[in-house]
DNA sequence: GAGGTACATCAGTGTTGCTTATCGACAGTG
DNA sequence: CACTGTCGATAAGCAACACTGATGTACCTC
């Protein structure tokens, strides 16, 4: 199970062709061929088929296993290697769109910052290969409960910051002049789907039931003005922390009640917080506490 | 960074001995003493002191990945090998003292189960690598909500059973007539810390604070009837399933009203489930559902 | 300072891992 | 139906690598 091997079979799997591989790896074809051949004789089963190029059931679950495997290497490599490393002086940050709220983005220093918006999932993965030096999620949790994240790395994560959640209806909805909404009250709604740019659905999901949660419309896309757009105009609801949900025109945002969730974010780390990166988290926590 | 290197490295720097290492991995000396030289050259930090041979900074790091980057490994070997075999007869469990309640006892078949009791953190991993076939572990967790387990490998879980907390007191404690508890109400308490026997106390800890949950008596084995006689001597409070406080001898229970937090019990699998395996995974989730 | 222990280094060698070259299987084409 | 181009498997050759065994060197003990 050589990392190399590993590198080439998923290569081959994504472009489904030996050759292919081959290019993109500055490998002959012959070179790729033994590879696999190897692998599958060190794993005692096909991997692949030929012609087409796909992956058997046992290569389907071997490439689940491949993914995070090559991550953390990097990520090992990566972390080992900033060590030895001078500090540079810029600072990236990796973030999500909603986690960037007013106080975050009051303590960013004046200068010298790179922010990259990231997927959620990715966000992990940058900090530990060291493509970003702080990252900042966002998610639903239950109050001064942590969030849930892939670990890729051992990272070291501290809460930030946490508002209450808001669902964001339009003007006319037969809801929007309630205080405040329980989630049970919603069952019939149907909700806006944007994985990329509002907050992912899947905790509401365990919150009622897998069948309670209805996507009407799926954005894939990361700009939070549209999802408010696509909310106000009555193409399903969404959630969004309050600070969020100020001045969204034709649309009210009406708090989140039951069950108890809070958004929440949270600043991910590696081990060693040198230079501006340090000062900025000494700077997000110190206030938050947590 | 090749996973072998990565092995030699690790058992030296657990061993403290290049020697050493060697002979328990069947090498020589001067291989072992490459291996560690060319892990050197590749990161470009040394990774150890010699004389004595230790860790350097960068070596701390890199130790904190290698474990769970071998483990990860071993389990997606261990995993693709699982699916080319055929299906044993037997049906091993990895279970936590107190995940194994009254309702998942009953569904136990009559025969051939080998249960295997190990620490909650080592569930997943022993799931894994094939050295069980199932795993059940507990938790505290908000209600529905599930619980926040290492992934050292893509395994399904689900929910089978969840169950009101309690706090065991000692009989003549001035809180045990109480029909609830807060756990503000215990702010001055001491604890039991047991984490082989008991319940992780984290999760109290991410409620209240960080100064608020302080231990007063470390268990490390993992008998449960040890921990309760002790709480019943008052060294200490703990927290457990309700269906494991009745008849405890000189402690009286008392349900944890705040925070709200539930005994959460998963049932953890990797890929595909067969013979006995699937039987017993049908049995105990077609109940709960979650 | 002699002896012992422990890691580093060097030379030698068998194995590995790559390349080039060739083959067989298959699909599209005239 | 042969012709041709593509794709993966296989064979042979060669260079690099990863071991072993022997030797070197620093440090500790007595």
């Amino acid at each position: 199970m050589d990392p190399h091997l590993l590198r080439t079979y998923v290569t081959v799997a994504r472009l489904a062709s030996f050759s292919e591989a081959a290019r993109e790896l500055g490998y002959t074809q012959s070179a790729v061929s033994q590879h696999i051949a190897g692998l599958e004789q060190d794993l005692g089963a096909p991997l692949l088929t030929r012609r087409p190029v796909r992956p058997t059931a046992a290569g389907e679950r071997l490439l689940e296993h491949a993914g995070p495997l090559l991550l953390r290497l990097d990520a090992a490599r990566a972390d080992v290697l900033r060590m030895a490393s001078a500090p540079e002086h810029g600072l990236t940050l990796a973030v999500t769109p909603t986690a960037l709220g007013p106080r975050t983005v009051a303590a960013l220093p004046a200068a010298g910052v790179t922010l990259r918006a990231l997927a959620r999932a990715d966000i992990p993965a940058a900090v530990a290969t060291g493509a970003a030096d702080l990252g900042l999620v966002d998610g639903l949790a239950a109050p001064s409960d942590p969030l849930r994240l892939p670990d890729v790395a051992p990272l070291t994560t501290c809460g930030v910051a946490e508002e209450p959640v808001c669902v964001l209806l339009p003007a006319a909805h037969p809801l929007a002049r309630r205080p405040g909404l329980r989630l049970a009250d919603l069952v019939d709604a149907r909700w806006l789907d944007a994985p990329g740019a509002g907050l992912p659905l899947d905790r509401l999901h365990t919150a009622v039931g897998a069948g309670g949660v209805r996507t009407a419309l799926r954005y894939e896309g990361t700009d939070l003005r549209t999802l408010t757009t696509l909310a106000a105009a009555g193409h399903g609801l969404t959630v969004l922390p309050h600070s969020f949900t100020t001045d969204v025109p034709g649309a009210v945002a009406v708090p989140l009640v039951a069950p108890r969730l809070v958004h929440r974010t949270e600043l991910i780390h590696g081990g060693a917080l040198r230079g501006p990166a340090a000062a900025l988290a000494q700077e997000l926590t110190e206030r938050h506490g947590d």
